[in-house]
RNA sequence: GGGCGUGUAGCUCAGGUGGUUAGAGCGUUACGUUGACAUCGUAAAGGUCAGAGGUUCGAGUCCUCUUACGCCCACCA
């Protein structure tokens, strides 16, 4: 067995950082968080932890999440299961590429080959132009990154205590988590789940990528109303359209009004003409249009926005597509205006204005044109609307149109609502959030990206003999070959020299969404656990954040669903945010992130932990270093009681048996070992519930009660030599506080447990099972004993403060009223009563006459202080 | 617009099945240290439990409404 140090006594001084040195080590060595894959199922708890994105640093809010898990894994170990504990990195994603390109300053093109001379330097300042590389360089580039990053990662979770089995440790970009993200691809594509199609994206032009409904987000930007003139084909009057886009007149496709609407139901059939372009539209009846809303009239164009695409999609009217990739009017090939128009000179003439500029200066051009043509019916008009946004990026998306593959998902709402129902959730009211947002989805999942670093498709392409690209056909990797990467591996049946040749092959040049893969953690985290292992879904639990339920959340349970056909977890429990003072979300924009290693050397892990495990779930929590102040307060009185505690056991030469508890018969020990008992029970419940802060908060206000008023009563028996049942029950205290705070103070906890003044080799504490109410009922007795007592003590301990005596100052006279009842039973505890009062020996008056516990006669004697004042 | 959550001491938060006088930490004030602990102890002050109504012998807790704040979703001419 690991020895856990060679000298087995607790410091004279607390040192947190020598503690948590020793634990670190000791648990390294006696691999005490080591799955134990021999265990049936029922007695192991499976986590899926959230693996961290590595890029930047750690939070404050991690400390908090993971810091609650913890907390949970560590009863469920106490509880004797086998714990699958795993921790992985997700290194995958365009936080890790945006920082790879500007560390190395290098930019991948996923055309060119490889280049295994390749090797990435640190090059910040980018005066030459960014080299570009090859997929697999970038992604190289990015692991050498990463490592950096997962090291003080993993420095921060070992120190603060966090218990994984750090040989289940994976990352989201290895080629093992490549391969089971794309053999769930290739399962979806023969269940007949994924397509690509052509059709309009949301596209961030900053990106240049497509993204999906789980990543936009609205927010509220500056904008104007234009009313603009339309003309009616053959009629004298005009229309008045009010659109926050103008610069999309030239993509126009139609004018479209309510069929109910009595003002334009004349115009139904007949054509606008779209000023400046002078192209003719169809005015169409369609309940796209609200009457009330502006002037009830509307255009339709390719595509300002959201509601334009789902009134295309009914149309049949053809695309017009003006807007580039890169976010900027598309030039025509012959620089003419390139669709129809009753005058193309006049539409060439306008359309060649805005070329090429970017949609915010083609607007403000087309504003300006409209104002001296006349088509301008007022100044525009300053509002305030909702876009959407990605959710990283700075410019509003715009929908264009193109290529991306898709996995269906809207024909699947039920059954993903009623998996989020048979996964229970806390705090509960999160399955709510869960189904408005699977209530809510309005799109396919769109899971192709056109950027580099992450899991590529599966897939290629077979070209004609023109060698053009035909789409219908997919050729998917077969399932033995994975992972692959089809700009570098070649389909069956094809050579490489045949790539990018009529009748070739090509491969896809895209990659998928991270969610992609983070949708698979747990079959990942099970892919790396040892072989022979009989785990499978669903997992006990997966911990997380409110703000990711839409993404991580529903992705896994889609997954596990389409995969597997069940749900990923039994539990879902979500985690609060930490906001700074001002109750703001800290992120590195704001500058307000508070980083955790100078937390962990300032207040220690275990008053860290403290601060963290005393958040509730799913609460969001206000920063609040005074919380640490008094985990520290709480770790430090542990380590002092345990140390005066184990002081008394060794004067009384108590030795470790089996039974000295045996040793507890004095009725106030007993009246005490059922407050604790009180206390077990309280914790474990709270425990089963997944209330660990509440089990905390119980167990340190019976921590303090124990310091503060057993301590004190039974000290001067516990100092005496027929003190062994005091003894005893003060050594079985510190025993099971040790282990009831075990989950949350892993360190000081150890370091007590480990010291003990037996002189035996101990497993970890860690290890040992968290008490049960059931071994302290044939110690106990009569709670009331114990609380009457304490009630004493404290009026005769404030009559000496109101007299600002001092705790020791003598009592020369005490008459104690009460019932009968009450009395008989303090006089069990009298011995104890007159030392911890100081009051002469049986000179405690006792007077049966009230219901209420009070003192008629307290007098004081003269303290030492007051003696030498006089 | 729909939904969810929150409002308790100066601050940050607990208050479980409704049950004495509503709790903790920090902060404030007073006192205290010779035998675990000054990274300390004992005590005090501090509350119309957001507001109104209802159920009940009894409401911080349950119900209805109002109000303030936060979040999620939707709308986006």
């Amino acid at each position: 067995m690991t020895t856990y140090k060679i000298v087995k006594k607790l410091d004279d001084k607390y040192n947190a950082s020598e503690i948590e040195k020793r634990c670190i080590d000791f648990w390294e060595k006696d691999k005490t968080y080591q799955f134990d894959k021999t265990a049936l199922r029922e007695n192991t708890y499976v986590v899926d932890t959230p693996p961290p994105t590595v890029s930047g640093s750690l939070h404050i809010g991690h400390i908090m999440s993971y810091t609650q898990t913890d907390v949970t894994v560590r009863y469920q170990r106490m509880k004797g299961k086998s714990i699958f504990y795993p921790i992985g990195w997700d290194d995958n994603g365009l936080p890790t590429e945006r920082r790879v390109q500007n560390y190395f300053n290098i930019t991948c093109n996923p055309d060119l080959a490889y280049d295994p001379n390749f090797h990435p330097i640190h090059n910040p300042k980018g005066d030459e132009k960014r080299r570009e590389v090859s997929r697999k360089n970038f992604i190289e580039a990015c692991e050498v990154l990463t490592k950096e990053d997962e090291k003080a990662f993993e420095d921060v979770f070992r120190r603060i205590g966090y218990s994984y089995d750090w040989s289940l440790k994976y990352t989201t970009i290895s080629p093992e988590s490549i391969r089971i993200s794309q053999e769930s691809f290739l399962d979806l594509a023969e269940k007949g789940m994924v397509y690509s199609a052509e059709s309009p994206t949301m596209w961030d032009v900053t990106l240049q990528s497509a993204v999906a409904q789980a990543e936009i987000e609205d927010r509220k930007i500056d904008g104007f109303f234009h009313e603009i003139r339309f003309e009616v084909e053959g009629e004298s009057d005009y229309l008045k359209i009010a659109t926050t886009r103008p610069e999309f007149l030239p993509a126009c496709i139609a004018v479209v009004a309510h069929p109910n609407d009595v003002r334009y139901q004349k115009y139904f059939g007949k054509k606008a003409i779209v000023p400046l372009f002078d192209i003719p539209v169809p005015i169409i009846p369609s309940e796209h249009a609200e009457m009330d809303k502006g002037t009830g009239i509307m255009m339709v164009c390719t595509f300002g926005d959201a509601a334009d695409v789902g009134f295309w999609r009914g149309s049949g009217l053809p695309i017009k597509q003006i807007l580039g990739m890169d976010g900027r009017i598309l030039k025509s090939e012959d620089e003419r205006y390139p669709y129809e128009s009753l005058n193309s000179e006049k539409a060439t003439l306008y359309y060649k204005q805005i070329t090429g500029l970017k949609v915010k200066d083609a607007r403000i051009k087309i504003v300006d044109l409209l104002r001296e043509s006349g088509d301008l019916l007022s100044n525009p008009i300053a509002i305030e609307h909702p876009v959407k946004f990605y959710e990283k990026g700075t410019l509003p998306l715009e929908f264009i149109t193109n290529r991306q593959w898709f996995i269906k998902i809207l024909d699947y709402k039920k059954e993903l609502i009623e998996a989020g129902q048979k996964i229970k959730w806390f705090p509960e009211y999160m399955q709510k959030r869960y189904e408005t947002w699977v209530e809510g989805l309005n799109q396919e999942w769109c899971i192709s990206r056109q950027r580099f670093f992450g899991v590529p498709f599966p897939i290629w392409y077979k070209l004609d003999k023109k060698g053009e690209i035909n789409y219908k056909e997919p050729i998917f990797a077969r399932k033995e070959q994975l992972p692959v990467d089809p700009m570098s591996d070649v389909p069956n049946g094809y050579t490489e020299d045949m790539r990018g040749c009529p009748d070739g092959f090509i491969g896809e040049k895209d990659i998928m969404d991270t969610w992609a893969t983070s949708s698979v953690t747990p079959q990942i985290a099970l892919a790396h656990a040892p072989k022979g292992h009989h785990l499978s879904l669903p997992f006990d639990v997966r911990p997380q954040a409110h703000d990711i339920i839409r993404t991580w959340a529903f992705y896994t349970i889609m997954k596990a669903l389409a995969n597997e056909g069940k749900i990923p977890w039994k539990e879902a429990h979500i985690s609060g945010f930490v906001l700074d003072p001002e109750r703001k979300k800290m992120s590195k924009s704001k500058g307000n992130v508070m980083t955790p290693m100078p937390l962990l050397e300032e207040y220690s892990s275990d008053a860290v932990r403290y601060w963290g495990a005393r958040a509730k779930l799913g609460i969001d929590l206000i920063f609040k270093k005074e919380v640490m102040d008094q985990g520290k307060k709480l770790t430090i009185k542990l380590f002092n009681a345990a140390r005066f505690v184990y002081t008394m056991v060794q004067n009384a030469g108590l030795e470790k048996t089996i039974d000295y508890r045996k040793n507890i018969t004095h009725p106030l020990d007993k009246s005490w070992i059922s407050k604790l008992k009180e206390t077990v029970e309280s914790s474990v419940k709270a425990f089963e519930i997944n209330d660990s802060s509440f089990a905390l908060e119980i167990t340190e206000k019976c921590f303090w009660d124990f310091c503060d008023n057993y301590l004190e009563i039974v000290k001067g028996r516990a100092y005496v030599k027929e003190g062994n049942s005091a003894v005893s029950c003060l050594m079985w205290s510190i025993d099971t506080f040790c282990k009831l705070f075990a989950p949350f103070l892993p360190f000081i906890t150890e370091e007590i447990y480990q010291t003990r003044p037996w002189g035996i080799e101990e497993k970890s504490i860690h290890k040992m099972l968290f008490p049960s109410s059931a071994e302290y009922e044939d110690f106990s007795e009569d709670i009331s004993l114990y609380e009457k007592t304490v009630s004493l003590v404290e009026m005769v301990r404030k009559k000496k403060a109101e007299e600002k005596h001092s705790l020791r100052t003598p009592v020369v006279a005490l008459t104690i009223s009460g019932n009968q009842k009450t009395l008989e039973l303090l006089k069990k505890a009298i011995k104890d009563i007159e030392n911890v009062l100081n009051v002469k020996e049986n000179s405690i008056v006792f007077e049966p006459h009230s219901e209420e516990l009070f003192i008629t006669n307290c007098v004081l004697g003269e303290n030492e202080k007051n003696l030498t004042n006089n």
